[in-house]
Formats: structure tokens, C-alpha cells, sequence
DNA sequence: AAGGCGATGTTTTTT
DNA sequence: ACATCGCCTT
């Protein structure tokens, strides 16, 4: 499993599968504009690609890939391709894969930072004072470990955080800053005591046999750094190197790759100055702004023709953009042409924005049945914005499709064939019944995950399905960590913070006395926990049921080891039978509240997860890094995430609410960073309009709930930067109770009377001057929301009921249109009746 | 040892 | 508003 194993067998399997490619014609490079073909062609020496965004950057980093191992310059297993999300890195091999037409076997450098660390780190782990199979500790460990060293250091906690403390720690680890090396001007960090601290904690970490994340990337720098052989040997191995999302790069990744990339500058980083959002957690933008300097002789290669968004987005975007003074400029610019004109509307309150928002997804939405095969016809696309779709939905290209007779066997698509861009217009630039957008494709992104709430809040009523994006991993929940700190400890008994974490939960009257016992125990012999805690029952140095419970602990922990240690066990067994009889199931058992049943549910899934694994330890090794928040739905739904979620995606519509100035930018990152910080929310602005292809609606409301006070605020100043001419002001109709134009604003203005400024602000006074040279729109005819017309009629009271939010439930009210369901786990609710499935409907088996 | 209550700090998030 | 956390009570 180690590194040099996988790489010495590429040697041997490599050639075959080279010879079988280069026979091959290249088709990946007949459908690159001419900068991406320069891009993927440009192979030797330092090259920087600056890619805006929709520019088709991920398109030419796999072409480039596959054109490195057709042309022989270079095996799979000579290729180092790093990005930052195991997403990415999946999505790059995915489509390698897809465009060489096979599978290449496996490319072993393909991988996040990260998890290309671990390999790296693994062998050398003795270098870094480790032992190969070392563990690698999460936030969530790493921050106990932090309060035990500050408890132990007298200190309080309540004045110098651990929290605190563990950001300063990270902050340097992202510098490739060892304790020894951390400069003096910060040595009076965290009450001077910064550094003795960090100290402590990294000599703790390696009795433990442990790291955490930023460690992976420090060791492998330091090794790098301290043992030129190692390194001399990974520069010959790695013969090309390729960065994605370069500008989130942080000091460490950048020391990382300069030193891989030293000998042969064969280093070509791509990225997007312009979509810098990272700065808050250690990315540096000045590792992209400075590529030239670092890498003499780079070419720099732009990629500026954009295949997602129309004219009217990427204007708006554009202008944005311009605003920002640390650039190393692009100009986007698109064949595209039509669309309609990036909306902005502002609001009452929150609330109504929110709902405007739902009501607008619904109309957008209405005709989803409608395949998105049929829009497309009447949607101004280009070629290769086809055959990027025709690709991610693995439908067969366009020129067999046409043979074909598909649906594209129309007049616009023998266009597409001719002519690079089939300029198609949505007839009247709205939508009938006949052509709406799926909800998959709307997407609702904001800049604070509390804004979210108004949006679930109003969905759950009207029933709009909707997704969340991000949010609690997986992984970071509760009872998947508390099961893992099980698992843990059945493959290595002697994990003391898996022992910490789980030897009282389920509850096993092994509180704090009990524990420091076996603390002390452990210090003073020298043991683990585990140990430890055997050695304190022998000596019958605990009384009561404690003891009792502790025995039946410990001896748990011993039968799962020794089952681990049989050949050939069942680890999805020894799982079910660890969970079971610690008693960890049985405890969300006998829970009653509402959140019980999922994570029990959750439990299951983590079962389930294993039989993607050989064994526990495989799973365990592999899990903090790759394990992800996959259960894909198949549903569709509205997406709601942040900003910071959404890079990477695109939507064709897209709505960005809560453009106020204060949340967005933030006023948080404009007191911390100032300038920089202004810059960097601006970055996010634009890449919030980046991602609509079709559509995008900006908002603001004028009242907003913070922290449970009303607060009012001022339309962002962002919006000043919208170019008036690709903007529609739409006037709120009354119908919604009245937006910025109407009683709203001018009662906020009221509320904000103290502030001189207010009728002053040009974003405002901009606002006014848009309505008033616009007629008020009509209200919109608002089309009745049918998703389950035979809903209403198919309840009676003690139906069963299924809700994709609460669950089954039994009808105990009938009122109108809405019922009053008793969910089996969530309680009474109010629900729309469109929303709620009859419970055979559902199906049986809940969730 | 465990449940209740007041102080506290509230962006963004990957690995 | 709201959730989390540590301390305090039982």
C-alpha cells in the first residue's frame, strides 16, 4: 500500500497501456478554443493558466493530462496532480479517464494536498519522529487535546480560548511555521505564551503517533527541506506537476510545490485571482498575483472565453469585479448573445424576500416536467456549452446525436455543427408553462449560513423541496464520531483520545473521578487509557457500578481487538457487533427525541460505508480524509448553500439575496481586513453572479433579524457596482406587501433617521432613479404551485402521511388547503397538503 | 454523575 | 434568537 509499491508497479504495468494510447488519434484537442490548446500544449516549463470562470478550465487541465500521457511525455504514475477537495480530484480523474476513452489505471498522484501528503508522509513518517501507521486527528480531537495542554499549563481557559489558540497553531502550520521557526514578533501571541504552547502540543501529538491536518503538509515540507535525497527522489518521480484552484494555495502548499517543482519547472498551476474566497483560512492570493517571480520564464496563458453565462451575467460580473485593485485582469467576454438582464429587487424584511424568492423558483419551475432537452432549443447556446452537457450526462456526442434524430436533430443544432455558437432566443425572454427550469437547476446562495433559515422556513411551508449544500459533514456528526472513536479502538486499543471520547458514552457512571483515575494511572506508568483502566480494576481501585461497567469496557474492547486480529473477519460484522454491545445503538435506542431516529439512520449509513473497504483499518485510515457528504439525492430540489459552497458550480438560475452592506460584504471581514477583506468579499460577489448561466436575481431586504434584534441596513454597495445597463430594477408588486419602493423602505428610512447619510447613499439614490424611469410592472399572474394536485383530495383525517423533512406522520386536521399532521418524530406540524405524500406513496420504509 | 441555568458569542470551511 | 458551554445544583 505504500507509495514507492503503487509507483514501482506503474513501472512495470505502464508502457502497454502508453503504447495502446498513442496509437490513438487526439480528439481532446480539435474542440479547445485556441488558448486552452495552448494550454494543454505548453508542456514544458512554468506555466500559469488564468482561468475565469466558466472559461472551461477543468476541460483543459483533463486535456492537458491526457495529452501529457498520449504524446509519451510522461506515465500515469509521473504525473502529480493536486487540488483541494477530494470532489475535484474525483471530477479530474473521472473525466481523464472519460476523454482517453479508458480507464487509465489509476493515476497515483492524483489526489488533494492533503491525501498526497499522507502517501508521502507514510513512508517517511520516521523523519518527521512518527511511525508509519500514525492517525490523523480532526478539529474536534486536536481542540481537546489543546484543553487538556491548557488545563495542564494552569492556564484560563475562559481568557485565552482554546479555540484561540488552535486558529493561531493553524495559522502557522499554513505558514510552514514549526514552533522553532515561528517569528519573534509573534512569540507575544495568546498571552505569550503562543509558542511554548504549540510546542507542547506537537511534542503531544508524537507521543500519540499522531497529526493533524495542517501537519501533513508541514512534515512533508520539512522533510523535504531537511533531506535533500528524499526530495531529489519525488522531483524525479514526479515529472509534471499540475495545480487546480492555484489561488487558494496557502504558504505551505506553495513551499510544497516550489520544492517538487524546483528541479524541472515542469509546473503548470491553474486558477482565477478573481475567485480568491480562502484568504480567511490561510490561502494566499499573492501566490498567484506573484507566479511570474517565483517561476521565471512562466507563460501565462488566459483563458477568457466564457461557455456558461449570457452577456447580460457576465457584464454585471464584470463590473463587479473591476472595482477590485489587486488583479492580474482578464476580460470575460462570450459568443453567447440574448438573455435576460441580471434582476434586482429589494424587499421589506428577510421574510418577504424569502418568500418572493419561493414564489419565483415555483413559476420559474412551473412546466418542470418539461425535459430540459426541449429549453434548450430555445436557449442561446454554443457548441462546446452543449458537449460540456452532452458529456457530464454521458449522452452520446452531438454529431451522433443528430445522426440519430434526438431531439437536437433540429435546425439549431445543424447551426451548432456549422458555426460555434447557435445564438437561440427564449422567445418574449420569459418562460411559459410549456418551458420551466428544473429545480436542480435553481440555486439559492448566500453569504451567511444563518440567512438560510427564512429560506427552509418558507420552503417547509409552501413545500418547495429544497436541498441544503454543506453544512455538518458526515463525518462531523455526533454519533458517526462517537462510532468511530469505537472502531478506533477496536483496531488499536491504545487510541487514548478514542478511549476519552467513547468511555462514557453510552452513559457508564464513569464520570470525572473515574477518569481521572485512570488518567493518573496512565501518567504514572506510562500506559494507555486503556491499560491504564485495566490495571485500575485489578488493583480494585474503583468501587461501585462503575466498576462493573468498566470491566465489561475494557473487556469489549479486548474481544473486538482480538477479532480484528482473526484473518479474514467480517469488519461490517465486528462493526454491527462493536456498536452493539458497547451499547452505542441501544443508547439513540431508547432516545426519544427527534433527531434520534436519523442518527441512528446515520449509523447505518456508516455501517453501510464499510463495504467500500477491506477492513476497519483500511476504512479508518482513508476516512478523515476522503469520506464526504455523498448521499445524493435523485429528487429534484432547489439548492441553498453559500457563496463559498458554490465555486465551482454553475446554475442557470441563480438568486443572490441579501445584498446588504453590512452582511454582504460582511462588516466583520471589512473590520478585520479592511481593504483586503472589502476585496475578497467583492471576489465573492462575483463569483456568486459567475455561476448563473441563464438567470440571476439579486436582492436586498431593508430589515433584517440579527441576533434577535431588528436591524436595518442599506443596500450593498456592490449593487452600486452592477453596470446600470445590464440591470432590471423590477418593482416588487404590492401584492408581496411592498418593497423598497413602497411604505418598506421609506418606514426604514424612518428607523435609520439618526443616520445623516441615508438619503445620501448612492446605492440608494440609484435604487430611486432605476424605479422611478421604469413603469411598475404589473404583478405578476401568480400560477397556482401544483406539485401534487391530488393531494388535497387524497387526505382524510388518520391518513398516513409521509413529508421528505418530518417523516410519517398521521392527519389529525383538515383545514383548506393545509393539514395539521402529527409526525411520529417531529411532532404537530401545519403542512401544505401538496407537499405531502400519502405514506404508501412513499413507500415503507421512512427516509 | 447528571440535569438545569445563566453567560457567551455568534462569516465564510477543506482537509 | 439561539445554540453551546461551563458551572452549579441536586
Amino acid at each position: 500500500m505504500s507509495s514507492f509499491d503503487e509507483h514501482e508497479a506503474f513501472e512495470a504495468a505502464v508502457p502497454l497501456s502508453r503504447r495502446a494510447m498513442a496509437a490513438r488519434p487526439a480528439p481532446y484537442l480539435d474542440d479547445l478554443n485556441p488558448a486552452q490548446r495552448a494550454a494543454v500544449e505548453t508542456l514544458d516549463g512554468p506555466v500559469l493558466m488564468l482561468a475565469g470562470a466558466g472559461t472551461g478550465k477543468t476541460k483543459a487541465l483533463t486535456a492537458r493530462i491526457a495529452h501529457l500521457l498520449t504524446s509519451g511525455r510522461a506515465r500515469p504514475n509521473e504525473i502529480l496532480a493536486v487540488t483541494f477537495t477530494n470532489k475535484a480530484a474525483r471530477e479530474m480523474k473521472d473525466r481523464v479517464g472519460r476523454m482517453l476513452g479508458e480507464t487509465v489505471e489509476g493515476m497515483p498522484w492524483m489526489g488533494t494536498f492533503h491525501a498526497i501528503s499522507v502517501k508521502i508522509l507514510r513512508r517517511h513518517a520516521e523523519l518527521a519522529g512518527l511511525k508509519p501507521n500514525f492517525t490523523i486527528l480532526d478539529t474536534d480531537d486536536q481542540l481537546r487535546l489543546l484543553k487538556q495542554l491548557i488545563l495542564a499549563a494552569d492556564i484560563d481557559e475562559k481568557r485565552w480560548p482554546a479555540r484561540m489558540l488552535a486558529g493561531l497553531i493553524d495559522g502557522w502550520k499554513n505558514r510552514a511555521l514549526t514552533p522553532a521557526r515561528v517569528p519573534s514578533a509573534e512569540a507575544g501571541a495568546w498571552n505569550n505564551r503562543g509558542t511554548e504552547l504549540y510546542e507542547q502540543y506537537q511534542a503531544r501529538l508524537r507521543t500519540l503517533n499522531a497529526v493533524d491536518f495542517g501537519d501533513l503538509l508541514l512534515h512533508v515540507v520539512t522533510i523535504f527541506q531537511a533531506h535533500p535525497d528524499v526530495l531529489a527522489q519525488y522531483q524525479r518521480w514526479f515529472r509534471y506537476i499540475l495545480v487546480d484552484e492555484y489561488q487558494d494555495t496557502n504558504v505551505a502548499q506553495y513551499l510544497w510545490l516550489r520544492l517538487l517543482a524546483q528541479s524541472h519547472h515542469n509546473i503548470c498551476c491553474v486558477g482565477d485571482d478573481d475567485q480568491s474566497i480562502y484568504g480567511w483560512r490561510g490561502a494566499e492570493v499573492g501566490n498567484i498575483l506573484r507566479f511570474e517571480t517565483d517561476f521565471p520564464g512562466a507563460k501565462v496563458i488566459r483563458l477568457e472565453q466564457n461557455y456558461r453565462s449570457t452577456p447580460h451575467i457576465l457584464a454585471a460580473a464584470s463590473g463587479v469585479i473591476a472595482a477590485n485593485s489587486d488583479r492580474l485582469g482578464k476580460t470575460l467576454w462570450t459568443r453567447a448573445q440574448g438573455g435576460e438582464k441580471v434582476r434586482l429587487i429589494g424587499h421589506w424584511d428577510a421574510e418577504e424576500e424569502a418568500r418572493w424568492i419561493g414564489e419565483e423558483a415555483v413559476r420559474l419551475n412551473d412546466g418542470s416536467h418539461v425535459s430540459a432537452k426541449r429549453r434548450m432549443n430555445t436557449r442561446s447556446i454554443t457548441r462546446t456549452q452543449e458537449e460540456e452537457r452532452r458529456a457530464k450526462n454521458n449522452l452520446p456526442p452531438l454529431e451522433t446525436a443528430i445522426s440519430n434524430g434526438d431531439a437536437f436533430s433540429d435546425i439549431h443544432s445543424r447551426q451548432l455543427l456549422n458555426s460555434e455558437t447557435a445564438d437561440i432566443h427564449r422567445p418574449g425572454g420569459g418562460h411559459n408553462s410549456s418551458q420551466g427550469f428544473s429545480l436542480d437547476e435553481i440555486a439559492i446562495l448566500v453569504r451567511a449560513s444563518h440567512q438560510m433559515r427564512a429560506f427552509e422556513d418558507r420552503f417547509l411551508t409552501i413545500g418547495l423541496p429544497y436541498r441544503v449544500i454543506g453544512g455538518p459533514r458526515f463525518y462531523e456528526r455526533l454519533e458517526v464520531r462517537d462510532a468511530m472513536a469505537y472502531f478506533r479502538l477496536a483496531v488499536s486499543p491504545d487510541d487514548d483520545l478514542a478511549f476519552e471520547r467513547v468511555v462514557n458514552t453510552p452513559k457508564r457512571g464513569l464520570g470525572d473521578k473515574a477518569q481521572q483515575a485512570i488518567q493518573v494511572l496512565a501518567r504514572a506508568n506510562g500506559l494507555s487509557l486503556h491499560e491504564a483502566a485495566r490495571m485500575l480494576l485489578a488493583e480494585g481501585g474503583l468501587a461501585g457500578k462503575g466498576a462493573g461497567q468498566l470491566r465489561a469496557f475494557v473487556q469489549g474492547i479486548d474481544r473486538w481487538y482480538a477479532a480484528t486480529q482473526r484473518p479474514g473477519y467480517s469488519h461490517i460484522e465486528l462493526a454491527e457487533q462493536v456498536l452493539d454491545e458497547s451499547g452505542y445503538t441501544g443508547m439513540w435506542q431508547n432516545d426519544k427525541t427527534p433527531e434520534a431516529p436519523g442518527r441512528l439512520e446515520n449509523l447505518k449509513e456508516l455501517v453501510k460505508a464499510l463495504e467500500g473497504f477491506e477492513n476497519l483499518q483500511g476504512f479508518l485510515e482513508h476516512i478523515a480524509l476522503i469520506m464526504d457528504n455523498s448521499s445524493e439525492d435523485a429528487a429534484e430540489k432547489v439548492s441553498i448553500m453559500t457563496l463559498h459552497a458554490a465555486k465551482g458550480l454553475e446554475f442557470p438560475v441563480v438568486f443572490l439575496p441579501g445584498w446588504e452592506d453590512g452582511l454582504f460584504p460582511s462588516q466583520r471581514s471589512m473590520d478585520e481586513s479592511g481593504k483586503k477583506g472589502l476585496e475578497e468579499e467583492r471576489r465573492l460577489a462575483y463569483v456568486g453572479l459567475t455561476r448563473a448561466e441563464e438567470l440571476a436575481t439579486v436582492s436586498f431586504a431593508a430589515n433584517r433579524r440579527v441576533y434577535g434584534q431588528w436591524q436595518s441596513a442599506l443596500p450593498s454597495r456592490f449593487i452600486d457596482e452592477l453596470p446600470e445597463a445590464h440591470v432590471e430594477v423590477l418593482t416588487p408588486p404590492g401584492l408581496y406587501g411592498g418593497g423598497y419602493g413602497a411604505a418598506g423602505m421609506a418606514s426604514s428610512i424612518e428607523t435609520r433617521a439618526m443616520k445623516a447619510d441615508v438619503y445620501n447613499s448612492p446605492g440608494w439614490k440609484r435604487m430611486q432613479d432605476r424605479a422611478a424611469s421604469r413603469p411598475v410592472t404589473q404583478p405578476r399572474e401568480t400560477r397556482e404551485l401544483v406539485i401534487n394536485a391530488t393531494a388535497l383530495s387524497s387526505f382524510a383525517m388518520g391518513d398516513r402521511a409521509f413529508h421528505d423533512k418530518f417523516g410519517y406522520g398521521t392527519v389529525v386536521g383538515i383545514e383548506g388547503d393545509k393539514l395539521d399532521i402529527a409526525f411520529d418524530k417531529a411532532g404537530i406540524k401545519k403542512i401544505v397538503a401538496r407537499f405531502v405524500r400519502s405514506a404508501q406513496a412513499a413507500g415503507d420504509v421512512p427516509f
